[in-house]
Formats: structure tokens, C-alpha cells, sequence
DNA sequence: TCCATTTGACCCCA
DNA sequence: TGGGGTCAAATGGA
């Protein structure tokens, strides 16, 4: 009773607190992308630290105080930055099961059909979305035994595009409802996509290379681009500007994005994208890179 | 029409 | 044996 209460509060201010730190983390990156680098500051290191703290912190309490979860396997707590709780949950696959089914189903009823998977790496998070950067589709949702909330789960959206793997699981806490347990399971093997705030546009003065995307910055005119390492400028190609008209074709933009730190709303995205024009240029491949916040 | 979500069925495994 | 994880048909929205 008592010790529930304390443990309420306690998980509140680690929330409030965490919550301020992601917005403060989220100011500091702001300059910092406007001079060309996503990379962080030494103050962003130090954010991505007490951030992390108040993950690991979170996650522990959660754990001690749920007296059916991850009681039995917290001894093989291998995980990474913010991973303390890794259960026992199996995962599907898509491999073979007919030799172990105990009912001949129909053709096209596999319902059920799969072997669970030991061990695989997962970790819990819990934050006040249940969003992320990464695609998910919803396949199932299930009342929870003593559970005031069901349990979502979610697979990458190219699970089956690309063999990614990664799933998760979401569930409403009971002590704060407003909060959402998180447990991904399976690293991401795909270039997960989602697409860019519409706001963020392109900086054609930065577009030399890799370029640097804000949401301030304009629809450019040309589009510059400088060949990588070792590759040499096409023939044909001086300059190597391409004709907006092409840059037009190509939208909306699709980038993937990475959290870029485990513990924050900050993602750096990515996209490369093949232009095929009439200046003798077989492909001209242009990276970009950029970061927003949720 | 396509795609995501819902929901009941089914199987694995503690 | 039953809780939990997954499948896939049904459903609904864009």
C-alpha cells in the first residue's frame, strides 16, 4: 500500500523529469543543425546520460513493481542502453511448423502456426506515446491475465518486404495510464521507413554531399551533388546540377530514420535517391541527413 | 480497391 | 492446462 504510493511518486518525477530532459535535448539540437552536422554537442552526450538514467531507472521500478513480469528471467539481462528487463517472450516465425502442429488445418488456416523463438534480445521502455520512428503494423490484441489494459502487439510493416524481424508489444500502465510500457524485441534489419514531417524541406546551399534538412529550409531550385570518395564526375556533368523538374517527380520523400539516442524523441533520417536524367549521368545518388523530434 | 485494424482461432510452452 | 503470442478472415476507412 505504502510502498505503492511512494513508487507512484517517485515513478512520476522520473517521468517528469525524463520528459524535460528530451525537450531540453531537443532545443540544444536545434543550432547545431543548421550549421551541417547532426552529430551532438558534448552537452548532448550528457543529455543522452540522464536520459538513459531515467529509462534505466523507470524500467527498473516497473519491473520490481510487477509481480508477474519478468520475474523469472531477470538473470539474463543482457541488453543494451535501456534494456533491464528481458522475458521470456517467444516470437513468431514464419519457418516451418506443419511437423509439430497438433491439428491439420485447413490450407489456408495457419493460424497459430509458428515456433517460438528463445531468448531473443528485448527491452522495455515506457514512455507517454506509443509512437516511434519506426513503421509498425498492429496484428493482434490480447486481455492480459490481472491486467487492467490488453496488450497490443505490433510487427515492422516490412516484415515480409524484407525479413525484418522486430516486433513489439504495448501496454497501458496500470499505475499511470497515461504512460505506455513498451517492449521491442528483435533489432530492425530493414531500412524502416516512415515519412518526413511535411514541413522539412530541402536547403539547397547545403545540399553539397550529404546534406542537412530543417524545417526552415527551402524547396531548392537545382540540386547539387558531389561525387563520393573516389567516384569521378561524369562526363557531361560539370557542375553536376540536375533540373528541379526531376527533384519534382520525386515526391513526397521518403527517408529511414533512427532514433538518434535510445532514450529520446530525436531521430536522424536518411534517404537516397537515384536520379536517372538526359545529361549522360547513368544515376547520381544523393544522401541526406537530418533530425527532427516527435 | 487497397491497406490497416479488429477479433476469434489456434499453438507453444511454463 | 491455460496464459500468452501469432495468424488470418472479416471489417472498416481512406
Amino acid at each position: 500500500m505504502g510502498s505503492t504510493s511512494w513508487k507512484q511518486k517517485l515513478m512520476k518525477e522520473l517521468v517528469d523529469g525524463q520528459e524535460s530532459a528530451t525537450q531540453l535535448q531537443v532545443l540544444l539540437q536545434k543550432p547545431f543543425s543548421e550549421n551541417g552536422s547532426s552529430q551532438f554537442s558534448s552537452g548532448d552526450e550528457h543529455l543522452v546520460k540522464i536520459l538513459g538514467s531515467f529509462t534505466e531507472s523507470l524500467s527498473l521500478l516497473m519491473m520490481m513493481g510487477s509481480s508477474n513480469n519478468c520475474e523469472s528471467d531477470n538473470n539474463n539481462s543482457q541488453a543494451g542502453s535501456g534494456s533491464v528487463c528481458c522475458d521470456h517472450e517467444s516470437r513468431s516465425s514464419d519457418e516451418n511448423c506443419s511437423e509439430s502442429r497438433k491439428r491439420v488445418p485447413s490450407l489456408k488456416d495457419k493460424r497459430g502456426c509458428y515456433k517460438r523463438k528463445k531468448n531473443s534480445q528485448s527491452w522495455t521502455t515506457v514512455s507517454s506515446t506509443v509512437d516511434d520512428v519506426y513503421a509498425w503494423r498492429k496484428y493482434g490484441q490480447k486481455e492480459i491475465l490481472n491486467a487492467k489494459y490488453p496488450r497490443s502487439y505490433f510487427r515492422c510493416t516490412h516484415k515480409y518486404e524484407q525479413g525484418c524481424k522486430a516486433t513489439k508489444q504495448v501496454q497501458r500502465m496500470e499505475d499511470q495510464p497515461e504512460m505506455f510500457q513498451t517492449t521491442y524485441s528483435g533489432n530492425h534489419t530493414c531500412r524502416n521507413v516512415v515519412k518526413a514531417p511535411p514541413n522539412i524541406k530541402i536547403d539547397p546551399e547545403s545540399c553539397w554531399g550529404p546534406c542537412v534538412l530543417t524545417p526552415e529550409s527551402k524547396i531548392p531550385t537545382t540540386i547539387k551533388q558531389e561525387p563520393s570518395k573516389g567516384e569521378e564526375i561524369p562526363s557531361g556533368a560539370d557542375g553536376d546540377e540536375l533540373n528541379s523538374s526531376l527533384w519534382k517527380d520525386l515526391m513526397p520523400f521518403e527517408y529511414s530514420c533512427e532514433p538518434a539516442s535510445m532514450v529520446s524523441n530525436v531521430y536522424s533520417c536518411y534517404t537516397d535517391i537515384t536520379f536517372q536524367d538526359s545529361l549522360d549521368i547513368d544515376s547520381v545518388t544523393f544522401d541526406s541527413d537530418f533530425t527532427f523530434d516527435i
